[in-house]
DNA sequence: GGATTTGGTGAATCAGCTG
DNA sequence: ACAGCTGATTCACCAAATC
């Protein structure tokens, strides 16, 4: 077989340093920190981690859930005369553990934070002013919500994800590709129809009691990791909880980290992560775009003699005729370039997909010379 | 994670003066305020608003210019009205407006802000430190949104309204029976599933472009305002824009008051408005008792305009004749209730199926208003 | 006249690599 | 930092034109 071409570069560096990037060896990989997620947290290197996904507590009335960025206490706040006293506690504490999330992530790393409209509008303001770029907010919306018992509001049946890079010129990852795969063909849009978790999949106590509150179900993560991640991509879940991020991490053969300072918790996600399966690697990989395929040129499929110098190509409607040249350039009249700098100027286009718009007599009708390059690719790959 | 709590709010924040009762006289009913709405209401007396709706800048961020794939271009909101220069400029106009809003509502008074990921993180954390207290949060998710042309995030498939009283222990009003017979005696959720407004609804200058690049469909005010308010109620818009509320209000037989600062939009909706027609008193009445409840999704039928309220419906043999009214229920007489109840009445029949059995006249001839639900049902289905 | 095709467009933070 | 080149990428609905 031949050598494969690929055109592309190296990928780009995940890190802007060489010097600071982090063997994955030296992460506490599939492992479930102990304690506060702020300290847990700070135990971790800089930029070492591709994708967090955080579902942080509401609460703000609960006697130890809040700490401040120092370590110490929050005391719950009984007497709620003071509005301000309780959201910034809540703020501080979010702040605190966005931005040592900020600190951990890779610089073309990505974060989803969960949450109801009790706290997501302070999250998701706290991210753009920590200098996260939020990307998109998700709503997922529930097909079997808790009804509103007493009538008196629209029944509650979303939660809003907010899905953020580290900047407004950040690179991030995004599985588009896979995601209409996933959806019919069809875009996937920031509105997702999942049940709640319950039934086998909700965990129970050796009481019969639910394990957790507010544990997530796994298709949700499922679309999550799948969308923004890459196998092999170390997840980190600041709020563990069961595991659900672990668990799933797990399956599609994502590395996972945890935090979670509950015993319980930590014994439950340990069992269920435990009891999980890899998917094989053939079941991992996804529908690649087009975009993250090795580039061919133009060129390598006239010097492969799939479309020789002097084929003549024209577009659909067949306005133009053009005549491949042998250095891969094309001539239309006295217009001559690149298959894509040539179909521009003759639609005054502001651009234009060459291997699309130009076309080739084959003996079942016209085709697109894309149809050349993908020959091309089957002959070359090994 | 902790169990699920509700966040503290303010204390609401009371009439100082219970003797200052405003009369509506002495308000600008159905008037659009020229010049930036904090000035415009700030002209307006202290507690006498029921309702605002409020469709502030967004914010958007836009990069240069975006081609479709057919390389046509997208026409971007890049009106100046959208400019702000950092997320703290945005933050001071947000809290400016919020503050004033909260001066001119009435205690037991509500306020709906819509926007996108791009601002709506803002305004509800400003709104929470003001002290209003968020009853629901609503995602309005869109049947035909655009897409993302570049395959590089999900599609931005909706839009968040935030429905918020005065404070934690403020009194608001809300239509739960209306609302659930709008939604085929389901309760009403918080997501609602709406075209974006196109077609004849969109309002066009006299060189055929859009009159304003976000107007609202009248279906999204329409819920809105027969959710959370009452005939006579005074309802505040302070970026009126085309005066989609306002059209709204007044079919509704809701009295409103508009700030705009652009002449263009105050033009296009002081035209519009005078246009609109008030809907009869009885259409207008939504229903209260359980007992006369229609179980039907006749509501939206309605609520698209495909039947607006007021119109006439008979039967096939024009024995009866029953009248749309705005929450999806009819009235035939002192005879009220759903499509399938009332004609069952009617008949004395053991049932009747209402949309087989009601017809409204179309310019083709007498149809069954099942024709009508086909309709909705090919412009919703998703 | 009805069915089909074609064209237009909507609140959008919409590319990546090389030199 | 910036310019230049390559080439990847769209869904639902409406309206007008065409068959």
């Amino acid at each position: 077989m031949g050598s494969v071409t690929k055109l592309r570069a190296a990928p780009a560096a995940r890190v802007k340093s060489a010097a600071v990037k982090v063997d994955k060896k030296d992460l506490p990989l599939g492992r479930i920190l102990d304690g506060d997620c702020v300290e847990a947290m700070r135990s971790l290197p800089d930029n070492c981690i591709d994708l967090i996904f955080a579902d942080p507590p509401y609460n703000l009335q609960l006697g130890g859930d809040l700490n401040r960025p120092d370590g110490s206490h929050v005391d719950a706040v009984t007497d709620h005369w003071d509005q301000f006293d309780s959201f910034g506690a809540y703020d501080r504490f979010t702040r605190a553990w966005l931005t040592e999330a900020r600190r951990v992530l890779k610089p073309d790393g990505a974060i989803w934070v969960i949450g109801s409209y009790h706290n997501i509008f302070r999250v998701g303001a706290l991210m753009q002013d920590l200098g996260f770029w939020i990307l998109n907010d998700i709503v997922w919306r529930k097909t079997n919500p808790m009804p509103n018992f007493r009538g008196t509001r629209f029944t509650n049946a979303h939660e809003t994800l907010i899905w953020a890079s580290m900047g407004e010129k950040a690179k991030y990852h995004f599985n588009y590709r896979a995601m209409k795969t996933l959806n019919d063909e069809l875009q996937m849009r920031s509105d997702w129809v999942l049940p709640i978790c319950s039934g086998g999949e909700r965990l129970k106590d050796d009481a019969g009691h639910k394990a957790h509150p507010t544990q997530k179900p796994e298709a949700l993560l499922y679309r999550v990791l799948l969308a923004t991640s890459e196998a092999g991509d170390v997840v980190l879940d600041p709020f563990f909880g069961t595991g659900t991020t672990g668990a799933v991490a797990k399956r599609l053969g994502r590395e996972w980290i945890g935090c979670e300072r509950e015993d319980a918790y930590r014994k439950v996600a340990t069992a269920r992560i435990a009891k999980e399966l890899p998917l094989d690697e053939s079941a991992i990989t996804t529908m690649q775009s087009k975009r993250d395929a090795p580039r061919v040129a133009f060129g390598a499929v006239v010097e492969a003699g799939l479309l020789p110098p002097g084929t003549k190509l024209t577009d659909k409607q067949r306005r133009w005729i053009a005549e491949v040249r042998a250095d891969g350039s094309i001539a239309c009249g006295a217009l001559t370039g690149s298959i894509h700098g040539v179909g521009k100027e003759l639609q005054g286009a502001p651009s234009c997909n060459g291997w699309s718009f130009w076309h080739y007599e084959a003996a079942d009708g016209l085709k697109p010379i894309d149809a050349a390059r993908q020959t091309y690719l089957l002959a070359v790959e090994d």
